[in-house]
DNA sequence: GGCAACATACCAACTAGTCTGTATGTTGAA
DNA sequence: TTCAACATACAGACTAGTTGGTATGTTGCC
């Protein structure tokens, strides 16, 4: 693929997810990626059409990460859904590396109720993420608690929402504890589910 | 105080609310407040003074709903604790209306990055919220579970992201599904915490 | 020479904020 | 009581700058 194209699209990436979609101007994309006017709408039919690109972009390249991640090859599911949560808190920042947020989040919070096109992208994706863990948890629940009576997809909602939230009050607070210690409660919860916590009441950190 | 003036307040909590601040013109908010440009800039400085004036009145508009709701009188803290809960899923909507969002989640994600003043204003929102929060669940677990490891301010921050999450989740799928069901999680969880569910892995619903 | 891949100049609409004007109080001294 | 002096609460035209998008080049490769 162009270069050129990639270039403004890595740059409609990063300036979105800072700014959102109305504070990111064309213009702004162009000097980032140090192309012109008419580079951009070569290749962009309209701002739109980028923030679509950038989304699809970001999404994609999430995806394969976790995807090419080491956990993935884990045999037991559970492990997999451990170390998902491990892959997480590594990826997403590590306590002295703030987050930069998630596009999808950022767009979906700000388009919700005025761009119907990319809401439905943005709940495209997010169903998306959350089967994609479902799966998981699925197969690690056939495989180590097939009796128990939650519900992989429910749990996976959860951890969505979790995850969602905790990144937006860590980009406001200015650094990645809640989320840390979040997915780590999220972990505890998951292995009183999954039956592999003797005490229940025992296991929150602190 | 001024009559002009709250309905400015007004139409910028509803429109910043569905729009976000960017989206949220001055000309759009005097419009729905039946107000002209001169009233407006008459009671508010800039742009950014209305968004600071609506999210206040967002928040204590919300925090006095919550001061003077019924589950705020019950004698054990715990029952207030578990009270909120049906509060919130009762008033962020029932399954049939969706909901409108929170200003100060829509405001945060936004301008986390490019305005410093009102993220700070948004995190010291946050921030009061799990405190209140807290003080709730430590009163709890005084009286309930005084033994348990758990700590009332890491539930807390948890509580506050789940409910962001799902807010932002419920608003891109158009219904508050998640937001109901991931309330539930959470109150499981926090039975299991403060030791009241009997076997762990039958909490979870379906 | 023809077409893709840009570059440059430009435009109409919009945007936050200003400016002048005016109607309606309020106040305090004669 | 009255009236000048001043304050408050708007109204609405205006401006300087910005924005998404277009129209028209130019350039180099097949």
């Amino acid at each position: 693929m162009s270069d050129t194209r990639r270039k403004l699209v890595d740059a409609g990436v990063k300036l979105m997810r800072a700014r959102g979609y109305n504070a990111t101007t064309v213009d702004l994309i162009c000097a980032d990626a140090g192309v012109t006017k008419g580079g951009f709408f070569h290749y962009f039919k309209s701002k739109e059409d980028i923030a679509h690109a950038a989304a699809t972009h970001f999404f994609d390249e999430k995806t394969e990460n976790y995807e090419a991640a080491a956990f993935r090859k884990l045999a037991d599911p559970l492990d997999r859904v451990f170390g998902r949560l491990d892959f997480v808190k590594e990826t997403m920042g590590g306590t002295h590396h703030v987050t930069k947020g998630c596009l999808i989040g950022v767009l979906a919070q700000e388009l919700a109720f005025t761009n119907p096109e990319i809401r439905d992208m943005c709940n495209n994706f997010f169903t998306r993420m959350a089967r994609d863990f479902t799966h998981e948890l699925t197969e690690a629940k056939a495989a180590h608690a097939p009796d128990a009576k939650f519900d992989p997809k429910g749990i996976a909602q959860m951890y969505l929402a979790i995850v969602q939230g905790s990144l937006m009050l860590a980009k406001i607070a200015g650094n990645n504890d809640v989320l840390q210690e979040n997915i780590e409660m999220f972990r505890d919860q998951l292995k009183i589910v999954f039956g592999l916590a003797d005490k229940a009441a025992d296991k929150s950190n602190n």
